[in-house]
DNA sequence: TTCTAAACGAGACGGTACGTCACGTCTTTCC
DNA sequence: GGAAAGACGTGACGTACCGTCTCGTTTAGAA
C-alpha cells in the first residue's frame, strides 16, 4: 500500500511514526523464555511476560496477538543451530541421531516447555490449532522429511511410505515429549528401528 | 464409652455423615460431557459447569479435585462399551478395526474432547500429568496391549517390541486427535501395517 | 465457671437418645466461647463451633437458631458472679466501682467478644437487632438502673433522669468497646462524675 | 542471545499508565450507597456492587481495599453540607440542634447504614477497627468538638471536660444509631443537658 | 529543523474463573 | 429416636489474567 499519493484534499502526511524497537522484542522474548522454562504452561501468562521484560501489554499484544504466536517466536529463535541434520547414509543412523539431539535440545531449551504450551493451546483455541498444524508442523518436520526422502532416494523405503513414517515419528517424539519422558532416551534406538522399517521378522 | 467392655481407648464415632448424592455425580458429569463438547477445552470451566449441573462448586471440587480428575471421569464413564476389542487372528485387522472404532469414538463422543483436556491440562499441571501418564494411559492402553500380546503369542511379532509398538501407536493416535485430523481415517491402514512391521521391503 | 474445653484426647461424648443433653450443651457453649476470644467475630463461624465441640451443627442450630442466640447465650453464662453490684451509699463510688468491674469483665473474658459479636449481628440482622435492643439491653442494664435509683431514692438525682444516665452509662461503655479501649480505665472517673451530674460548675 | 533488557540506570521510560477513572468511581459508590441502604450491613457484598456498578471487582479492590474502605467513602461524599454546625451562643442549644441534624441526617441517608456497618465491620477486621477509631473518629467529631471548646471558651465548661463530653456524645449517638432508635428525638434535649452539665441539681 | 504518527511503559478498566469458606438444610448411620 | 458426621445448593470472598483502552513520552521518517 505504502503512500496513497493523489488523494486530492486529505493530503496524508505518508510517514509513520516510530519502528518497532528491537529492545523491546528482545525483552520481551526473553522474559517469555524465562517464563516458560521457570514456571510452564500454567504459569505463563501474558501480564507477568510485560511485568519481566519492563513492557506494555499493548506492545506485547501488537506484536502477538495470541500465546500461540509468542510459543512459535520462542521456539523459532531458539532452535537455530541446535539440532543439526546428520547424513550418515544410513537411516536409522541418521533417525536415531536427530531424534536424540532433538529430545536433548526440547529438555534443556524453553523450547520444549513453548512447544508443549503450544500443543496445550491448539486444544482451546482454533487460531492455535491451525498455527500449529498447518504453520508450525509442516516447517519443524522438513528435517525429519529430508532424512526419509534422501533414504528413499537411496532405496531404503518407498517414496509413498514418507508421510507416514513422519506421522509415526511425531507422534511417538510428541507423545514423550508430553507425558515427560524425554529422559528416556534408550527407547529411542529400537523405535527408529521399526519405524524405519528394520524390525526383526517373525520366526519363521 | 460406657459399655465396649475393655476397649476403653479406641472409642470412635463410626458413623460418618451423609453419602455421596447419585443425582449430583450424574449431573455433574451430564453438564461437564456437554460442556466439554460444545466449548472445548477453552471454555470449559468449574464455575460453568455447577452452574449448569444445578450443583455447587464444593460438590464437585469434592469429587473431582482438579479438572483432570473430570475429564478422567468423563472419559471412562463414556468408553463402557463404545470400542469393542476386535480378535481376527491378524494382527493388522485387528489393529485397523480398534484404531478406527476408537478414532470414530473421540470424533463423536465427549470423551475426545477430554482427552485433549487432559493433555493440555497435563501440560501446566504436574498432578494432572501423573495421572495422564501413571493412571490414564497404562489402563487405556490395556486394550491395544493385548491385541499385540496375543500376536506376540501367535509369532506375528516378538514380546520385546510390544511396548514400544504401543508408544508408536499411542502417538500416532493422539497425534491424529491433537491436530484435529481424526477424519482421515485413510491413513490408518498403511500406518498400521508400519507399526505391526509389514511395511513393503524395499526393492532390491 | 472455666469449664473443660475439650481436654485433648479423652473425653467422647456418648450422647443418647431422647432428651437435649447437657454434655453436648457444654461443650457448643466451650467451643464457642473458645473461639470467639481467639479469633473474633469475623472468625467465628458454626461449622467451626461444631468442629471444636465435635457437635453436629443441626444441633447447634436447634438450640440456637442465630447466631446472636448463641452470643448471648455465651454471655450470660459468663457473666454470673463476675461483676458485683456495688453499695457504698454514693452514687460516683458505686458508678466507678461497677463500671470498672464491667470493663475488666469484658476485656478478660470472651464474654467481651460475644458483645461486640452481637452488636455487629445487630447491624445486620433484624432477629438480632431486636434480641439485642428488647432482651439483653434491659436485663443487661438492670444493676445500672438499681444502682441509680437507689442514688435516686438517696436524693442523689431526680427519678426521671435514670433512663437518660443509662443510656449515656451504656453508650459510653458500648463506644470503649467498640473501639477498643477498655484498658484506658483512667477516663472512668470523670465520666462517671459527669454521668452523675457533679461536673465541676464553671468558674463564676 | 543474550540482549541488553533494560539497562538499568540510563534510559528511563517515564510515562505512568492511564488515571482512575472518575466514571467508575461514581458508579461504585452510588451502587455501594443503594445497597448498604437497600439491603443493609448483612446484604451488602462487593459483587453486588460490582454487579450493580457495572464495574470489575479489581477496579472495587483498587480503591476501596476493605468494606470499611467503602463505608468511609460513602459516609465522606454524602456529609458534605447536610449537617450544619450550629453557633447560637449557647451550649445546649448547639448540642441539640446539631445532634438532631445528624441523627435525621443518619436516618434519611445511606450514611447512617455505612456508618452502621463500619462499626460492624470493625468488630471483626483489626484494620476496620483502626480506621473507625483513629481515621474516621477524629475527623468525624471535629464538629461537636468545636462546638464544645467555644463553649469552653465561653465559660460554659472547663477546657479539660471536652475530650469526655464527647466521648459521652459519641456514645449516647451511636448506642441510638446501633439499635435502631433514631427516631425518639425527644430524649435528644435532656440528654444534651446533662452532657453540659446543666443537669438539675438534687434537693438540698 | 520541524512536524506528526506510531510505538512505547504503565496501568486502569469490565470481565470471567479460580479455589475456599460459611451459610442453613437435608440425609445417613450409629448409639 | 436423637445426635454425630457430613453432603448439598447458594453465594461471597479476594486474586489472577484476559484483552482493550487511555494516558503521556519517546522516537524517527517526511516535509
Amino acid at each position: 500500500m505504502t503512500t496513497k499519493t493523489k488523494t486530492s484534499t486529505a493530503k496524508k502526511r505518508t510517514s509513520i511514526g516510530s519502528r518497532r524497537s528491537p529492545d523491546a522484542e528482545a525483552a520481551v522474548l526473553a522474559a517469555a523464555r524465562d517464563l516458560i522454562s521457570e514456571r510452564g504452561y500454567a504459569g505463563f501468562s501474558v501480564d507477568e511476560v510485560a511485568r519481566r521484560a519492563g513492557a506494555g501489554k499493548t506492545t506485547i499484544y501488537r506484536w502477538y496477538p495470541t500465546k500461540a504466536d509468542l510459543f512459535i517466536a520462542i521456539y523459532t529463535t531458539e532452535r537455530s543451530a541446535s539440532v543439526p541434520v546428520p547424513d550418515t547414509g544410513n537411516l536409522v543412523a541418521d533417525l536415531v541421531q536427530y531424534t536424540t539431539s532433538l529430545w536433548r535440545f526440547w529438555a534443556a531449551h524453553p523450547a520444549g516447555a513453548a512447544l508443549r504450551g503450544l500443543i496445550a493451546e491448539a486444544q482451546g483455541t482454533p487460531e492455535a490449532l491451525s498455527a500449529l498444524r498447518d504453520r508450525f508442523l509442516p516447517e519443524r518436520t522438513a528435517d525429519v522429511r529430508r532424512i526419509l526422502t534422501d533414504a528413499a532416494n537411496r532405496g531404503e523405503l518407498q517414496a509413498h511410505e514418507v508421510d507416514d513414517k513422519i506421522s509415526l515419528w511425531v507422534g511417538f517424539s510428541w507423545l514423550k515429549l508430553l507425558i515427560g519422558e524425554l529422559h528416556k532416551e534408550e527407547v529411542i534406538s529400537p523405535v527408529m528401528m521399526q519405524i524405519a522399517g528394520l524390525s526383526s521378522r517373525p520366526k519363521q
